[in-house]
DNA sequence: ATTCTGACA
DNA sequence: TGTCAGCA
């Protein structure tokens, strides 16, 4: 399937190709840990990267031995606020940056507008989340305290 | 033929 | 997580 230069499965053959039950794909996305594109009718279409992060998440649950749950907290705890900085006034008004459960795009109705995202597939938050492998590391060195007097 | 949502012996 | 129904 193809789309302006770009290459398009549906999720049949995504589930053939990463060998993961469509049903289980589905699950992954009702869960929050999956943002996936829509056709006009209804019917999911991924792409190449979408391919790459659901590789990602099957190690994690197989290497890494995390659960959707713990997937989804690791989300929750992306430093958003690093990707894309914003000020005091909207931190204190956003459940992502205040310690949220969940990833910031399952509660896009919640962010601040002047950072909500009109397309959260397309917004470096969820880009850089979902298509890294070391997702743990950056979530690690993000909250890590540094010694002021030695770096940084 | 394939996918989608919602429901559940 | 699986699976079946009834649609698009």
């Amino acid at each position: 399937m193809k789309k302006q230069n770009k290459q398009w499965y549906r999720i049949g053959e995504v589930a053939r190709k990463l060998d993961i039950a469509v049903e289980t794909i589905r699950m992954y996305e009702r869960e929050g840990i999956l943002l996936i594109e829509k056709t006009a009718t209804g019917q999911r279409i991924f792409t190449n990267e979408d391919l790459n992060w659901l590789r990602c998440i099957r190690k994690l649950i197989k290497e890494e031995r995390l659960n959707i749950e713990g997937i989804r907290r690791l989300l929750a705890m992306m430093p958003c606020w690093k990707i894309r900085p914003c000020s005091i006034e909207e931190r204190s008004e956003c459940p992502a940056f205040n310690g949220a459960m969940q990833p910031c795009w399952t509660m896009k109705e919640k962010i601040p507008l002047t950072c909500r995202a009109q397309n959260c597939r397309e917004c470096s938050v969820y880009q850089t989340a979902a298509h890294c492998e070391n997702i743990k590391e950056i979530v690690y060195n993000a909250y890590r305290v540094t010694d002021s007097r030695r770096e940084g």
